[in-house]
DNA sequence: ATGGTTGGCATCCAA
């Protein structure tokens, strides 16, 4: 089975971009976060119409995330399913080919210290709480997605400069352990180690993707029964290279179930 | 020390 996951920075800006990806990659699974619409504007058609099941969790202008498959996609759950939380359109969760699969678009944060950054704290510690209350670390699971956290400091180009910042903080880095303590593995980093593979390379620094001065916040987490099983875990650097890419790219594991 | 970009939507917010 093979699972990727992409943060598209509006599925309408790169609705061909992704259905090119999909047609060349034929995986089993695509989990989309930043899709930017709400669900009455997300191109479903044109998904449904190159054969593609989509389920779709998304808002006006901000977040969306969703699922694509040639598989059936059954058991959708739509984000925390609390009423005393509001809620934004960051989780979906379903089951496909007999694994479910968590997508995931934790909140950036923006600045330490802000409110943003308390709610995506909160976040994490209420996704933890979630694993614990739906699922068992002996299920085969996999959760993927946009983390907004690079772990550690091979994961950021330059992480002394960042740590202690958004996406490379103590608070945050110990909010992400505890919930691969519940039960997941970092699945990329049973085939790669060290630096500079990236997933996402910032608009706003010149250059960024040329200079390999990235991220590595899109990560594939699998709970141990599907972890032993995986063959590959791969960063598709294509997408970020085309004509107005996303800042992300894809990340591509598979599993020999 | 600081700025640089992009997308959605409304003339700014979020990333």
């Amino acid at each position: 089975m093979k699972i990727a996951t992409l943060n598209v920075n509006s599925i309408r800006m790169r609705l061909d971009a992704v259905l090119e990806w999909l047609a060349v990659h034929e995986p089993d699974v695509l989990a989309l976060q930043e899709t930017k619409c709400a669900d009455d504007k997300f191109p479903r058609f044109e998904f449904e119409e190159m054969g593609w099941n989509v389920e779709i969790y998304g808002q006006k202008s901000y977040n969306g995330v969703a699922l694509v498959s040639r598989h059936s996609i059954l058991g959708v759950r739509r984000g925390f399913e609390d009423p005393r939380f509001p809620e934004d359109c960051r989780l979906i969760e379903a089951s496909v080919g007999g694994v479910t699969v968590v997508n995931t678009y934790v909140p950036n944060g923006t600045v330490v210290g802000s409110d943003k950054f308390d709610y995506k704290l909160r976040w994490m510690e209420r996704l933890r709480a979630l694993f614990a209350s739906r699922h068992r670390p002996d299920e085969p699971i996999v959760w993927v997605g946009d983390m907004n956290v690079a772990p550690t400091p091979d994961d950021v180009w330059d992480s002394r400069r960042h740590l202690g910042k958004v996406g490379h903080h103590p608070d945050e880095f110990a909010r992400l352990a505890a919930l691969v303590d519940w039960g997941f593995e970092d699945v990329f980093r049973r085939f790669h180690q060290g630096p500079g593979h990236y997933t996402f390379w910032d608009y706003v620094i010149p250059r960024s993707f040329e200079n390999n001065l990235g991220w590595r916040i899109d990560h594939v987490y699998a709970t141990a029964p599907l972890a032993v099983r995986a063959t590959s875990c791969t960063i598709d650097r294509t997408l970020r290279q085309g004509e107005k890419p996303s800042d992300h790219t894809a990340v591509v594991a598979e599993f020999d179930v």
